[in-house]
DNA sequence: ATCTTTGCATAGATTTAATCTATTGATATG
DNA sequence: CATATCAATAGATTAAATCTATGCAAAGAT
């Protein structure tokens, strides 16, 4: 059994036909006839059942085409180790990164990446959390940037920053509230956002802890969740890469909240389990690192590169 | 790249010697040293470092030869499909069965499936859910049987059966609960297993859905369980299948759980998501499905054959 | 310091197998 | 019944995997 017999018998079993395949494997139509014959007196197993003009996979065949299909992959990606460690990184990588951390992290990351990495083609795109992973598992997107908590069989997740929250409190509020303590919040309405589901998830743990019940309006960004909390009285939670972005009469409602439960969110990187890219996968963390400020970044980052 | 030239780093990698590795290959040293030379030209990178005395694969090196292994992994699989598909199935197959299962699943099936399959060599083995999820993600195991909801993404599940409970009750209990309700049971002690996690997870629940916070002690196996429900008073509970083991006399004490809640234990087989062997699991599920009684067997079962 | 041993690399011959062109044979289609 | 289509076969050609014999460098022994 070689690597070319498993490309031939998966070239056929897409064309359904001898003559297309070998074309397309660029080898003459008897040679492709007699590599799958061979292969299939090795495995002493008929593979296509060629009938009268039309070439059919038997049952068995066809999961030894997927079996073939992948085995090819897993050679494949030698060839992408290699790739992944020559000098001058190039190729192409795909990143998703979440809408509650896209506007923070990606003008940064595009530029400084961009810099750095020149030869590579980069595609960022913004999506939602099932998506994201979605696209990973499907091969989409190679790279991930979400809130942490969501590995699992496929998905491999690598910890990048710690993000403390922040309250962004009305004039109102904070008029009322000049000496401000989390639980006085109880008694103000909330406001969160509507597409980034991780920081929904995160500003309702918030509120669950406070055992708050109160009236909850979702917005589909943080500038405009902003302006609806400025308008409407209440308040809302903003990560600490919000800050840089508010005005100077904003940021003077701005609060910490106080160091203990779920005042932080943890963001990952998220690759799939068998993405062999590891200097692509620390270039991109590098880039990522210089935007992030540094306090936030997870520890074991900074210690030293990423390993697969 | 071929998949010998794969089977050959792969052996100098692991004889950390030419020599030793074109031995164990069955060529001639200078095959090897050429055949390699050969791929390190292709992929144009020094997959091992030949330094006096000592053979050492270079980083880069390393991670070829570990995605080596997986390529060529996945070759074999396709012989094991072949195999699989063959007429008087052979082979090896290891099954692990939870305590709470082996039992009654057991003696049956190891006679059914040796007369089916003669010729194939069966390794059962009983372990605990945890142990069961891991040797099959390490490939210890081919097949585990287990309560069901343990899937993920290395492990594949396959519904198998539903298996109502009963309950059984001390003499003492029967006597004072003639017209049994469920709901009185609250005020009596209940039994459980210690072993079984997935037995102790059903009754749990039971005595959670029921609101009791009574005392609740562990035995090591059924058998033991019913005898000290019988001494000592209070109820526990049994999976039918043990109902044929129990005596005359205690059969009285056994009472239907009535149809809502939590009165049934799911059943699944598992598999590595990339076994292959189609009609060994297959075979080992009919066996299996001719030892359970017919009314517990999952229907898409019954529908028909599982597909990979 | 020199000789020997060890172990991979190189050279050239040989065998194996992959591929090509030309042709045949079978089967639908007009 | 002729023709077109498509895979299989035959025989020649080319490529490549493998072999034996030898070279060459480094570590140990004398």
């Amino acid at each position: 059994m070689t690597l070319q017999q498993l490309q031939y018998i998966i070239a056929v079993d897409r064309f359904r036909s001898f003559a297309k395949a070998a074309d397309h494997c660029g080898i003459a139509q008897p040679t492709l006839s007699k590599m799958i014959a061979k292969l299939e007196e090795e495995l002493d197993v008929r593979i296509f059942d060629r009938t009268s003009r039309s070439v059919e996979p038997t049952s068995t065949g066809s999961r030894i085409v997927r079996q073939a299909v992948k085995t090819v992959q897993e050679a494949a990606r030698i060839s992408e180790i290699v790739a992944d460690t020559r000098q001058g990184l190039s190729g192409a990588v795909r990143i998703a990164v979440g809408p509650s951390i896209a506007p923070y992290l990606l003008p940064g990351f595009i530029r400084v990446f961009g810099a750095e990495c020149p030869e590579v083609d980069l595609t960022v795109e913004e999506m939602r959390l099932e998506g994201m992973m979605e696209a990973l598992e499907r091969g989409a997107a190679d790279i991930a940037v979400a809130t942490a908590g969501h590995a699992s069989g496929e998905i491999l997740e690598i910890p990048l920053y710690e993000e403390p929250f922040w309250v962004y409190l009305s004039e109102g509020c904070r008029r009322r509230l000049p000496e401000f303590t989390p639980e006085q919040l109880s008694h103000e309405s909330m406001w969160v956002m509507k597409e980034a589901q991780c920081l929904r998830e995160s500003a309702f743990s918030f509120c669950k802890a406070r055992e708050t019940g109160r009236r909850v309006y979702e917005a589909g960004n943080i500038d405009t969740l902003v302006r609806v909390v400025d308008e409407n009285g209440g308040f809302t939670i903003i990560p600490e890469m919000h800050l840089p972005m508010l005005g100077d009469r904003q940021r003077a409602n701005v609060r910490p909240l106080s160091g203990d439960c779920l005042s932080m969110r943890r963001v990952s990187l998220y690759i799939r389990h068998d993405y062999v890219r590891e200097r692509m996968l620390n270039s991109v963390a590098a880039a990522m690192m210089k935007v992030i400020p540094r306090r936030m970044l997870d520890q074991a980052l900074l210690r030293g590169p990423i390993r697969l």
